[in-house]
DNA sequence: TCATTTTGCTAGTTTAGCTAGCGATATCGG
DNA sequence: CCGATATCGCTAGCTAAACTAGCAAAATGA
């Protein structure tokens, strides 16, 4: 079998099945992002960076082209061609960092960040939505859950 | 800002923490699927047919090269190589359609299914050890929430 | 039946990834 | 403080993986 042991009791069940539940939300995750790809006429690992780049910028954090390559894990060169397209196509801009002079910050443009919600807008009501029938407690508990699964997984 | 309005209440507020854990969770994903595919020496697209691969086979679902392509949202042209890639690798394989002349389904090896939990295995168990520590009805809630959020996010 | 659609493929082109290596800056040891 | 070494992002040139166009075979439907 594809798990390596079998459910014995009601919570390895309840276990089993929330694996299950994260895999296929995956899953669901990768089509998604397929779809957007089409939308906005951008390749996979063009939308992707744009993804991890509204992500720190909404914790505050700066990425530098070294982050990006290692966030996809592709080298430095094809980053820099990657961020070259970016670029000319007005998503971001490289700015001098400021205190290391030989690396750059990237920053998203207003247009881009205002293109990816648009295209985004109408999945995040949905999971609005699907949101606002749970009670705050269940959205704790959810809110933690997955906090502490990405945790464990970029312990890796 | 980045959602189109702020909180009021607790409520409001939970709804906006979990969907913020939601999207943090994705990017981490996309951070984990990039290790994995330096792991395998795959490239992106190919890990990601893949996982699609595995997922449908769970669910006890067939996969035609059409379905890959649209599940990557790539022509079929290069699903065509995609597949052949993975088939010279060994990871799959190409059988008649029982009932099509046409199409083809396309089947996971024992080997590949055994070497991607190989390199998954370490993470599953990682993410197991973060759900034994709730309880029936927490995991169900959780269950319930991500299932819930795929069929919407499936349903554009 | 005969036209139309669907499926997966090949051929040829374009795009995006890789390795190697470089100039500029930063960092560390003596 | 200065020389050695490491890091950052880039260019050049090559390889891999996407795309468009179009085709044969099978299915569908008028």
């Amino acid at each position: 079998m594809h798990q390596p042991w079998s459910p014995q009791t009601p919570h390895d069940e309840a276990v089993l099945q929330v694996l299950q539940a994260v895999r296929a939300f995956s899953d669901t995750m990768d089509r998604m992002h397929g779809g957007m790809k089409g939308d906005m006429e951008m390749n996979a690992s063009d939308l992707s960076a744009l993804r991890m780049l509204i992500m720190r910028e909404q914790r505050g954090q700066t990425v530098s082209p070294h982050d990006v390559a290692e966030h996809l894990q592709i080298s430095t060169a094809s980053t820099t061609k990657l961020l070259d397209r970016l670029t000319r196509s007005g998503h971001v801009e490289r700015r001098p960092h400021p205190s290391d002079g030989r690396a750059r910050i990237i920053v998203l443009t207003d247009e881009s960040r205002r293109s990816f919600f648009r295209h985004f807008g109408e999945r995040l009501q949905s999971m609005r939505g699907v949101a606002v029938r749970y009670t705050d407690a269940e959205l704790r508990v959810i809110t933690r859950f997955l906090s502490e699964l990405g945790d464990v997984l970029d312990g890796h």
